[in-house]
This record gives C-alpha cells, sequence and structure tokens, in this order.
DNA sequence: TCGCAATCATTAACATGTTAAATATATTGC
DNA sequence: GCAATATATTTAACATGTTAATGATTGCGA
C-alpha cells in the first residue's frame, strides 16, 4: 500500500507558498491604488480582451463565477468597469473596463512589467518557461 | 519601458489554476469526512510532527495565523484536535491531533496516497521533482 | 517592583473561495 | 405556442484569506 507522502514535499502546499511569495510585491504595488489582486486580474483580462460576458472573464481570470460577481459589483461601484446588456440574449451582460480602470492599469504597467522582469530572472527565462508548462500539464486530472 | 506581460503566460494565475486542479480530486475525497482542504493540512501536520505550537503548525500548514485560530477552534469543537497549556509560559499553547482525528488520518491515508501518486505519474516523477524543486526557488523574491 | 517594550496569539472587519440553491431567460420537443 | 429542459448568472451561507487592531504574557531596565 503507498505511503502518504511527507507534507515537507506537498504539491499542494508548495502551489500555495509559491503563490503567496509570488503576489507579495503585487500586493504591495496594489495596495497604493487600493486594489486587490482579484480585482488587478479583472482589469488587466478585460484590458487585454475587451468587453467580456461573466462566463468568459472568469474562465480568464480564473475566479469562480459567485466570487466574481461580486467583485465586478463592487468595481462597478468604484466605477472601474461598467456592464452592458446583450442585445439578443437578455441572460447575457458584457463587461467592459472604463477609462478610469484604464488609467489605473497604465499607471502600475511599468511596475507590474517589473515585478514580472525580476521573478522571470530569479528563476533563468529557461526555468520560468518550464514552470509554466508543467503547471499547464496538471490539467485534467481526472 | 518593459511590457506587461500577457495574462495567458502570467505565473500568478497559472498557479492558481494549478492548484485548482490539484485539489479537486482532494476535496472529492474530503467532502465524505466533512473536512476542508484546510483541516486536512493541520490533521497530516500534526500527525506527521506531534504536537506544535500554533506559529510552528501555521508555517507547516502554510496558513495565516488569524485563518488558523478559526481553524483548529472549529477542530477543537469537533473533536479533532486538542489545545493545551504550557507549563511555565502560559503565553503558549500546543495543539495536538485526537484519536478522531488519527482516525480520519488512517481512513484517507490510502486513498491520499492514491491521488498523490497519480498526479506524481501524470507528470512523471522527474517534471513532477523539478516542479517542487522550481517552486521553491520561487522564495526570498523581494 | 514598577512600568514599558517585545512577542505571540486572538479578534475584528472586510474580501474572496466554495458549494448549493434560487432566479431569469432561452431553447427544445411536442 | 406551451411545458419541460437547458443555460447563464446571481444569491445565500459558511469557510478561509488578508491586514490592522487588540489582548495577554513575559522579560528587561530603571
Amino acid at each position: 500500500m503507498k505511503q502518504l507522502p511527507s507534507t515537507q514535499r506537498s504539491l499542494p502546499i508548495a502551489l500555495i507558498r509559491a503563490r503567496e511569495n509570488v503576489m507579495t510585491p503585487i500586493r504591495q504595488m496594489l495596495s497604493e491604488s487600493g486594489l486587490t489582486e482579484q480585482q488587478w486580474r479583472v482589469l488587466r483580462i478585460l484590458n487585454e480582451h475587451g468587453a467580456l460576458e461573466p462566463s468568459q472573464l472568469a474562465k480568464h481570470a480564473a475566479l469562480l463565477l459567485p466570487s466574481q460577481t461580486r467583485i465586478v459589483q463592487s468595481m462597478a461601484q468604484k466605477g472601474l468597469v461598467e456592464r452592458r446588456e446583450h442585445r439578443n440574449d437578455r441572460r447575457r451582460t458584457v463587461i467592459e473596463i472604463t477609462d478610469v480602470g484604464q488609467a489605473i492599469i497604465n499607471d502600475n504597467a511599468a511596475k507590474a512589467a517589473e515585478i514580472a522582469a525580476q521573478i522571470r530572472d530569479k528563476l533563468g527565462p529557461r526555468r520560468f518557461e518550464t514552470l509554466l508548462d508543467i503547471l499547464d500539464d496538471l490539467r485534467d486530472l481526472e
């Protein structure tokens, strides 16, 4: 019978720690704009893809829909995003970034790029790409 | 000036997705025992290391102390763990697993080991170890 | 020994994660 | 064209994540 592996080499714990480490400098940057990391992700995605339906946005941003609903609601209140109705299908809504949201992207782009580059340099470009590839291989475990 | 990288190759998002993928089968297993993944982690750590002080437990389990306080409280209510006071230093408390908690570990050990092995097989042992190593290299980013 | 700084843990407040239930609209089959 | 089903999103309820404030205890120095 297989042994329960030591928690010292546990992948879930390693993933949590890695995320924590990666997000720390990003959170520091965002705290000055009063954004959470999730709100920043939403802005990034909308900036990159343009207006999106909730389910598409959620896929790109790696958010569950219930969380995203709340996040988008609070962002809409702050004027960072806007919601529009779909013409033919009234189940559907489209979310898009506002000028205010766009301005936040612009304000933080250079710093964010610097942080991303720093992480890449810390690992080396080769290992960085290897990491992304392996993480991607963890899809469809069952 | 450096460009903001595409969210398609964003490390934070990749880490979130990977964790989600890895945890899905584990959550399925735990739902039968009514445990969350964090409660399972606490049991695993206490099983492995014996009684621990809160801050030590938090380090091993990758939990922040405020979260852990609540988690341990609810686990103590369910009888999965116990808290004991330190003799000389009353600031200190020690948390240990109970027989009930131990039984849950035993009940799930085989299945958990199987899931862990499955992940390892999916990547291949080499890539699995590489992944853990690279994730570990993300410490001390700033 | 009194008081003050340092340490550790908890509480508080708010945001997000997670699962299940509810809602609203569209589509399909008859 | 209506009922049943399917799809998309939101709400609800509870657990956890995160940061700041509070509490409790020890140890040190005047």
